[in-house]
DNA sequence: GTCGCTGCAAAGTCTTTGCAGAGAG
DNA sequence: CTCTCTGCAAAGACTTTGCAGCGAC
């Protein structure tokens, strides 16, 4: 039941961003392919910070504002797009909506980040809402813990 | 299957206080009682903000620093006495940890939080844990949605 | 051309820290 | 008395905003 990385077509995904932007007579320009396209190829929870940092990597000649990442990581946001995720210190992990819903594990020594999914759980957080008469737009939910890799070897540092 | 407000003797709560205090070398200050106080008194959720504007109404005689809010809120969230819930805006809300673990309903229009507790659920997450080799310490999860009385009264400003 | 977008830097939040005086033990 | 705490203000981390020039359409 564990999602490792569900495939996504990047072509197709560009085309929904397209349409979004033109939608809402916004414009398609470079940056914002750019972080798109940052996002898809990795397909891990990441900072704004972060994120621009592997923008710079990939493309060094060109720039991107910090300010437009977190603009663009905004509109892909609302338009549901992309996920954040925010939990225990401070900013905000953003990852690329693969349709699919998950919750996630987070280890507290390393900061990564597994994913799963229970249809047991989304079930019982239904009926939940239900019962108490509760609208339910959105859910999260996190375990936190050590992974298995941190209860035999040192912590590292993880993105951030 | 709700928990509308855990019973909890303050008398007993002030001594496992003051007994992490002296176990620490700490020192017990008006300011650290204050604060454990009016968390008992205002079962809710809670921001650091928020916490001092009570203090300062319940309290008009006596001057505590956010600094100290946030210093003391610290010091009994290492203590476990208070929990921490971090979620979409920026900033966290605390409350007194009442033994009893729970979940969180998150209204995304009043920002009211419904507590609520499904055993199944805790041993479903223990389940998915225990299959990824994950050592759980601790784990949250949050529905959000719009509750029941924003669904019918317009939408007021929660505390933040 | 128009009007949205971008980078930059400045301004905003929220939180933490340095410090000198106050106060608990 | 000692050594921790406290309030204050300054500093920090992260995020948002104002603006003038740039670029998509």
């Amino acid at each position: 039941m564990l999602l490792t990385n569900a495939t996504l077509d990047y072509a197709k995904l560009l085309e929904e961003f397209k349409e979004l932007l033109r939608h809402n007579g916004l414009k398609y320009t470079t940056q914002r392919e750019i972080i798109l396209k940052t996002l898809y190829d990795n397909s891990e929870h990441v900072t704004p910070e972060f994120l621009n940092k592997l923008i710079q990597e990939a493309y060094p000649d060109i720039k991107v504002g910090i300010a437009t990442v977190y603009r663009t990581l905004s509109l892909l946001e609302d338009a549901q797009i992309v996920t954040s995720l925010s939990f225990g210190a401070q900013g905000k992990k953003y990852e690329l909506d693969r349709q699919h819903h998950h919750d996630h594990m987070i280890c507290t020594m390393c900061s990564k980040i597994i994913e799963f999914f229970d249809p047991e759980i989304e079930r019982l957080q239904e009926e939940i809402a239900q019962k108490n008469r509760f609208r339910i737009s959105d859910h999260s939910m996190q375990i936190y813990g050590i992974c298995e890799s941190c209860q035999t070897n040192p912590p590292k540092r993880g993105n951030h």
